[in-house]
DNA sequence: TGCACTTTGGCAACAGCGTTGCTTAAGTGG
DNA sequence: CCACTTAAGCAACGCTGTTGCCAAAGTGCA
């Protein structure tokens, strides 16, 4: 359980790995915390409402709240700039509901995709709309002065770009509030530590081993920065862009990695290595692994794709992926990464088969649906700007 | 996460599957739920302290409260006579702190254990420690109206044993209520619906299909009833008993189960099917499975067994853990079940093993502990008895 | 033995949360 | 035009944890 808040303001974002807490630290909670709880929780009704907008009673009966308490709450939030009235329902007799909607321009955040070659970054307002975007080649090798440096600037560009010229176009009480960069979020391969923000042993380049990425980027941007696994980042956005329940997102590309879903919240376990889904053996004493092991699905599922035998690549991966869905009872499989994407129907059908298959030996219900995750090439640089988000909408352990 | 409860007592415990809610149903939090939660907190932080006791202060610095707001909410305590005041502890050059402890007696859960052929009933007090305890044979197949008359039997012969005999023992204001049954934590082998409290296909026993068992046993009972599946609870059982951290808790006997406990919590899945470890598929086109699968971890793990095979089936047990500990990145093993018990060195130092052999091909850094979970016989009573408690402790999704 | 000092913990006043009771605003329908 | 319905704000309220202050209960040195 996450539970509500310490005491702090809650608008901050990121904090420094504190204290000693052994294990879970859960905190008392006081009326501040109840404050920003309750407002994170309508912020985050309001998101999902999106451009449509919600009324106060609905959120009221969404929350349980009272509805004086939404309308306090939500005229404190209009003071802060972050909820406008947008239009009025149609009427039921009475008085029509007036319509609330977020205001997209109220805040945004800035979301970094590292790849092993490639450097993504994006601007994504409150509703998680991209505001702003920018592609550049990077290598990884040329050490972290080089590296940081391109970072630092390909940041400076979006962000001037976009939320400096936005700022006039949305004039207001305190317009320069208004287009604030949160922070910025990084998602890069694993393996690393989000808790700390500090990486590990980055596969080909060990110079990068324990960097302290989170803390120096800060440092240099002077904004709070979070750090995380890239399929963790695309969990999170796909969360936020509306998929529910419990669901696995696996990305198949040159490795094969997964983000999980728990409960609503990104399951990333201690030192952020949950979500090793490529390393799970399937076929003990089977073809060795770069890993060093054997059978595991990602060697098999990678030599099939090698033959040529997509339809094998897909049972294996379904293979791996009922055992996930079996263990966590997952209501949802999303898939995704270059090798998904080049062709996409033939894994879908391959993994719901395997699936199908578990369902009905077991006798359960309907069997778990499988899709492709949407808006591939920039998946992981918005789950990235929404580890930044998240926290606002009352998901702060997601 | 689990967030702070509803705007309900908080004493309740189980509560009718309500409302249409889509996924997670978030709600908002008023000045009660506040008061609850942080009391919830106090209680855990007192039920962790034990017998030792701790004073206010300390309170005070690991909730994050102010030293006044837990002297006011201990005072709420202690008038209704869950803690009380228990000597002092050594000066450090001025007043010294006076140490609080939680009064076992002021409440009690009874944990029912339904196994194939077996019941088992106890009565624990706040602290977990059992209090009274019975145990009986048992024909699932005799029937819904003569299993419920004698689980409801011998329930009553274990409260009247032991609860109204302690009635008299401890004086006080209302004794009547120091001694009252916060209600009935069932559990039993799956698969079945926690939240509904309804029972699945149990294996054998078709008449019970559907059975809407936690309703009609609280109907029968007049208290709250909650329902839950055997490892489960055990997992829960242990969490409370001291194990920090995220775990797994694999159970060997005449099938293979487990029991996660993700962030503090169990997780369950939406349809109480999460901790299918035994069906996880380790051998591709491997020997069939009763399942109807082939290459399941519990179909090679007994096979083994069955053939004498100790060190086999508990390296194949603990490939099935290596895989789970790496997608879920779990702290620590917990081995039980008849089969375990007969051999419990030879499992541990087997599944050990593979866990090792996986964490230094990795890289990882320490190896992920393995032990054999303690308390084995009563186990699962004891932790049914938890699912009662939890709430009281803010253990809401606990 | 007495006095200065430290630390604990309760009392009283307070700001701020959501709640309740009531009033005003803004529609529909006969 | 008026009765009715529904939405939403104002004011008073109860209750939360917080703050400022003070009594209680120790230690330790003169």
């Amino acid at each position: 359980m996450a539970g509500i808040g310490a005491g702090a303001g809650g608008r901050s974002g990121a904090r420094p790995g504190s204290g000693p807490g052994p294990a879970s630290r859960v905190t008392g909670a006081n009326l501040l915390a109840l404050r920003s709880h309750n407002a994170a929780l309508l912020l985050d009704l309001l998101r999902r409402a999106g451009r449509m907008g919600i009324s106060r009673l609905e959120l009221a009966e969404r929350t349980g709240l009272t509805p004086q308490a939404v309308s306090k709450i939500t005229a404190r939030l209009r003071d802060d700039g972050m909820v406008t009235e947008a239009g009025r329902q149609a009427s039921t007799g009475g008085k029509p509901r007036t319509v609330l909607r977020l205001v997209p321009e109220a805040g945004h955040a800035v979301g970094l995709h590292l790849d092993r070659d490639e450097l993504r970054v994006v601007l994504v307002d409150l509703t998680g709309a991209v505001a702003g975007e920018r592609r550049a080649a990077l290598d990884l090798g040329a050490g972290a002065e080089a590296v940081l440096g391109a970072v630092v600037a390909e940041i400076g560009e979006v962000v001037a770009g976009s939320a400096a010229g936005r700022s006039g176009a949305v004039p207001g009480p305190d317009a320069a509030a208004r287009t604030a960069v949160l922070g910025v979020g990084v998602a890069m391969p694993g393996p690393l530590d989000h808790t700390h923000g500090v990486l590990h042993r980055v596969t080909g380049f060990p110079e990068w081993d324990g960097f302290p990425l989170r803390d120096e980027l800060a440092r240099r941007l002077g904004v709070p920065v979070v750090l995380d696994k890239d399929t963790n980042a695309a969990a999170l956005g796909l969360a936020v862009g509306g998929e529910v329940g419990a669901f696995a997102y696996l990305h198949l590309g040159t490795g094969l990695g997964a983000g999980l879903v728990l409960g609503g919240a990104v399951h990333r376990g201690a030192r952020t290595g949950a979500g090793e889904f490529g390393h799970q053996v399937i076929q003990l004493d089977g073809p060795p692994c770069s890993c060093g092991n054997r059978g595991c699905v990602e060697a098999l599922c990678l030599a099939a794709v090698a033959r040529g035998d997509v339809d094998e690549a897909a049972r294996v991966l379904g293979e791996g992926a009922a055992n996930l869905v079996w263990l966590l009872d997952i209501d949802l499989i999303l898939l995704g990464g270059r090798t998904v994407a080049a062709e996409p129907e033939r894994f879908v059908r391959g993994v719901g088969a395997a699936l199908d298959a578990h369902a009905q030996r077991a006798g359960a219900g309907s069997p778990v649906p499988v899709r492709v995750a949407s808006g591939e090439a920039r998946a992981v640089a918005e789950g990235a700007a929404q580890l930044l988000l998240a926290p606002l909408f009352g998901r702060a352990e997601a």
